[in-house]
Parts: structure tokens; sequence; C-alpha cells
DNA sequence: TTGACAATCCGAAACGTTTCGGATACTATT
DNA sequence: AATAGTATCCGAAACGTTTCGGATTGTCAA
């Protein structure tokens, strides 16, 4: 059994209210019996009940982040990564981490109301936003400080605070990549369509094709799901029902990566009489052979503004909303060939 | 500002007890004034305040996991994905995941205290053990539940639960397999020597050697951090000091990776005249060029095990420790070349 | 009619902390 | 010598929950 305040009391003699203050630097209490408490405290190895502390309604020091109901895929690490950026920001300003995932029998929203309305923590982190997002509505009818990963797709009013990478650019940017290579009938393969980016990023590729006054066909966009067997599939799908197509776009790096093996196994030599490019950049991207042209995402860095940002709302609750869009950058590698 | 009991208790006419019990499931209040209370605490939307449930004595339904001070690299996904499998099944067993690193003028020491004595977990789960852990000191000395995934070196006492893979095995079955293609002067990239599956690392190449009659050379042997940045530099080491060398074993893939690429910048072919293997079998492992023959270490499911596990501890206190080794196995891909 | 027993309810205390509103004793000012 | 001010301390209430030990009612058997 820990030691409390009322032990301190004790074997310091002074009361309970008075320890408290010391060990929480008032400066209600003079030097001498704050440093006799602060000694007695440390020798006892004295750490502060959590729970009393925050039932008696201070802050809880603590963010919270969701996993998503049903990971879209066991090699998605792309909420573990983010977290790992929030963690340590968050440790670096004396917070820590509360994460779960929807409970048997529980939507992931109640695992929203659970943290919030439980008063588990200070504030909460959503990311990889859909259309029509029910977390979100959520948290701006509580007075929770949330920050959010992404926006809502284009036609949505995003009213909070968000950092976004702004990955209609990033689509835009590998189109343009592909198209000044000399592809004219190029594929897309987009995530699942009420994901909030999917929008973004068919806009991308829209503007670029716009740009260039290349037709736009839809037939040649499909829908896959952020894994690799879909890259496999979707890809399949493109390749022979289109077989004019000299380039493919994934709208992530998984998917590309298996776009790639298709490719070549329709026989397709990527790099030299086709071209692939992904979405992401993760470690895998560098190493593929051939190594992937992409668009980098800076997960852990996201994660690490993410928190610095939520931070700062809960210290001074801003009246108007923190908004960051961010530049992702083309990342050239031998996936998409030399100029055709 | 949401609903309390006693706010229930206020609409439905009955006591905080009864109301308190009712919601609790107690079997001391009448099924018809059950339903009533049920239905209000639906209305309002009650969410217990976790604060005071813990506050009170109660399980806090949180297990805790802390990131290591310094991440040994960027690159190193392993928490995150441990995290990640820890975290969901944590969830399906209706608990939460409390994470967090080394506050600022704090060791990592105090967070376990913090965790542990400011009762904001019902059990720890640590990784990545060293020699001479004060982790698992200090938590031996606690009466917290808690597992280990690794254990201590084989020179120390593994007095508590733990899931480990084993490594000697791994690295054994890898040597192997580098001898019977016919190598003979195979380098080695280990961890840090203060890393405890360093020792076992060693021990695994070490009997693979003895089983074959090869003579073990300490010098074949150095220590890289598990970057790739290190892989580059050992192999640079390795190669030009040993050119003899045909094979370089790496114990972990991110070194393997950069053994590649610094083996093929001294004229090697490697998965031809030179082999090299890793450990782990990292995403990127397989996606490698040449494809990189390493050592699956299931980290996800790890995470998940250690849960399952730590749960049950948590639920029982088992007099006896529930010690568990998992039999890694060997992923042969391109970069460990034909038999020579 | 009485006693025993079950069913249903509730008051009060407790968990460990912070904070509000004083209380006390000392010092400096008039 | 009285007043005001300052420095230092503390009692009690509060946060929202659970639980211990009854209290009240009604039922049924003797």
């Amino acid at each position: 059994m820990p030691t409390t305040l009322k032990d301190i009391s004790k074997q310091s003699g002074y009361s309970v209210t008075t320890v408290s203050r010391a060990l929480t630097g008032y400066d209600d209490v003079s030097s001498s019996t704050r440093a006799h408490i602060l000694k007695i405290a440390d020798q006892l190895g004295y750490q502060p009940n959590h729970a009393a502390r925050q039932l008696q309604g201070q802050r809880t020091m603590t963010l919270g982040l969701i996993m998503p109901e049903r990971m879209p895929t066991y090699e998605d690490d792309f909420f573990s990564v983010l977290l790992k950026g929030i963690t340590y920001e968050a440790a670096n300003n004396g917070y820590d981490v509360l994460t779960s995932a929807a409970h048997p029998n529980q939507s992931e929203l109640d695992t929203y109301k659970r943290f919030v309305e439980g008063k588990r923590v200070d504030g909460m982190i959503v990311a990889r936003t859909h259309r029509n997002d029910s977390r979100i509505a959520y948290l701006q009818s509580s007075n929770m400080p949330f920050i959010v990963h992404g926006r809502l797709t284009s036609e949505e009013q995003s009213n909070f605070h968000y950092i976004d990478v702004d990955s209609q650019l990033g689509l835009y940017l590998v189109t343009k990549h592909l198209i000044e290579l000399g592809h004219e009938k190029i594929g897309l393969i987009l995530p699942q369509a009420d994901l909030a980016f999917t929008d973004y990023r068919w806009r991308g590729y829209l503007n670029a094709l716009d740009d260039h006054q290349l037709v736009y066909r839809p037939d040649y966009c499909t829908h896959g799901n952020l894994t690799y067997q879909s890259g496999l599939d979707e890809a399949d799908y493109l390749l022979t029902n289109y077989p004019e197509l000299t380039a493919i776009i994934a709208t992530n790096d998984w998917m590309a990566l298996g776009a790639i093996a298709r490719a070549e196994q329709h026989g397709r030599i990527v790099g030299k009489d086709f071209a692939i490019a992904g979405y992401d950049d993760i470690p895998a991207a560098s190493q593929a052979h051939p190594s992937l042209t992409t668009v980098h995402q800076p997960i852990y860095d996201v994660g690490v503004q993410l928190t610095k940002q939520l931070i700062s709302i809960i210290a001074t609750t801003p009246t108007t909303y923190h908004q960051t869009l961010l530049k992702p950058h083309l990342v050239v590698r031998e996936s998409s060939g030399d100029s055709r």
C-alpha cells in the first residue's frame, strides 16, 4: 500500500493540507517546512494517487487515442506509428496516453464516450476521418478538446482543429510526374470511398489530368482496401480490362507493391515499359524492387505535431480553429521509370 | 457536466446506493426497479466516473506499457507493433492501455513508479529486457502483476512471468542454414551488449558453429545498434578487415538491409557470391532486393499473447511462473543465395 | 399471533486529493 | 499600545463511487 499524504502528515507533524500545498508548490508554506516535507515524501517514495486527483476535478494529464474498430489491414501500421509519435511528444510535455479500441458489444463511439464522459482524458486525438464522421460530431457536441488528423470531405464543413497532409496536392504531384514522363492512360486505385482522404486524392488526380488536357476516364479508377492483396486484385482488374494503360497510381504503398507484383505477372516490366507509384513512403517502399516512387507522409512527425497542438489547445482554449495543411513531397524512385 | 449516480438517484427516487447496485448488477434489487433505473441511466447517457471507481479501490481495467527512454532508432517499430497487438487484445477483454515514456527530468523507472504506485493500472507489460534490468527488479518488489516480453540473460534468474521468442534457436537456425550452404567464415553483427537477447543470439551462433566443427572467431563479431546506418558501418568494418568472409548474419533486419547495401558497394553480389541474413522478418524484408533471408518474429501476436496472459495473471494470481518460449522459424529468401 | 426469513432498500463511511475560508502568531507601522 | 498586515498553517467539505451493516416491509409456517 503506497504512501499517502496522510502518512507524510503523520511523519512530519503537519496537516494533510499543508503537506499537499508544500508538495504542489504553493507559496503559502515556509521554505523550511517545505524542505522538511519534501524530504519525508522522498524518503517514503510518495507517488500521488492519480484517481484521487482526477476525482477532485484536476487535469488528468492524459491524452486519448482510439484505434479504429477494424484495422483495415493487419499490415497497416499507420496508427501504431502515429501513436509512437504521440506518446513520445506527450511524455515530453508531462502527458500520458490512453489507448483503446471498441470493447466487445460496444461501438467505437461508445469508447469515445467512455473516455470523454468518464473524464479519463484531457483531450482526444482522432485520425483517419471518414465521410459523415460520427466521432467528430460527438466530440463537437461535447466540450472535450480534440484535434483531428485529416479533414472531412471537401463537401463537408471541417469546423475543428486539424492537421492534415494535403493529399490532393500529393496526388496531383505524382500524377503530374507520370504525365510529364509521357503517360496518358493512367489507372488509379483508390481506397474505400467513405474515407475522407479518398475524395482529396481523387481530386488531385483529376486536377492533374485537367491541367494537362487529358480526358478523365472514370472506369480507370477502382477502389481497393489499402492491403497488398487488394493491390494485386485491382491491378489485375485494370490490366486485364484496360491493357492500354501504361501506368497505375495506387493511393497507398501496400497496394502499389501489390500492383507491381501483379503487373510483372502480366508481363509488364515495371520501371521500364510500365510505371507504378504509391503513396505514404513506408520503409518497404525504398527497399522494394523496383524501388517505389511515392509521396512521403511524415506520420511520426504528424503525431508529434498533433500532440503539440492538442496540448496547447487544452491550455488556452483558442476561439479560432487551428488548421494546418502540410505539403507532402514526391519521392521519385525506380518504379515510375524513365521518360518514355 | 456528465450525469452521476446522484442524478439518476434524484430522477428515479431511489437512493444512490440502490442505483449503484442496480447498475453493477447485484441481486439485491428487484428486477422492476433495476429496469427502471437502467432506463433512466440510459436516457441520461450515464458513464461511470472512472476516477471515483478507482479511488475506492476497484480494478482500473487498464494495462500499462512504457516506451523505452530512447528509442534505439527512429525506424524501429517494434514497440508500436507490439502495442497494436496489446491494445486490440486488451480491448477484446474490456481493458484499456495506458502508455507513456519518461517525462522530462524523470527516469524511465520513475514512470514505472508513477503507474504502479499511482495505482493507474492493474498490470504492466515490459519489453526488450536488458542485463540487470531495474524495471523488473522494481516490479518484483512491488506487488503489481506484470509480464515480460523476453527473459534476462542466461546467467541471471528469470523469476517472473514471461513470453519470449527463443532467439538462441533462431540464430542457430539461420547460422546452420548458412553453414549447410557451405559457408565457413561468417560475420555476425550483434545488438548492443547489454540487451538481454544479445546473449541468446550470440549463443545460438556459437552452438551452430560448434555443432559443425567450425572454429569460433570472436573478431568476426561486432556490435551495432539495430539501425540501418549501423548495418552499413559494421558491414564495412567486417568486409574491409576480414575479406575472407563469405557471409554476414545481422541480428535484425534493418542492420541486414544496411549490410546488403554496403556489401554490394564492396563489390559483392549478395545472393550470389555473398550471403546475408537478418532477424525479425519486418515487412521490408520480403520487398528488399535481394529479398532477405531472416527469422520470423510474430510481434503482433506476441503482443496478443502477452495481454492474454497478463489478464489471466491479474484474475488468478498464479503461484507458479508462466513462462513460454515460442519457436521462431527461418524464412529462406534470396539473400542467403544458393548452395556454394 | 408470533417468530423467522427473505426480499428490497438505504445511510454513512471510505478511498486520497485539493481548495475554501478562516485561524493563529508574529512583525511592522502608527 | 493598538492596529494592520504578513507569513504560516489547518479543518472541513467536496469530487463520484462502492460497500458494510443495518432497516423496513411482507410472507409464511408454527
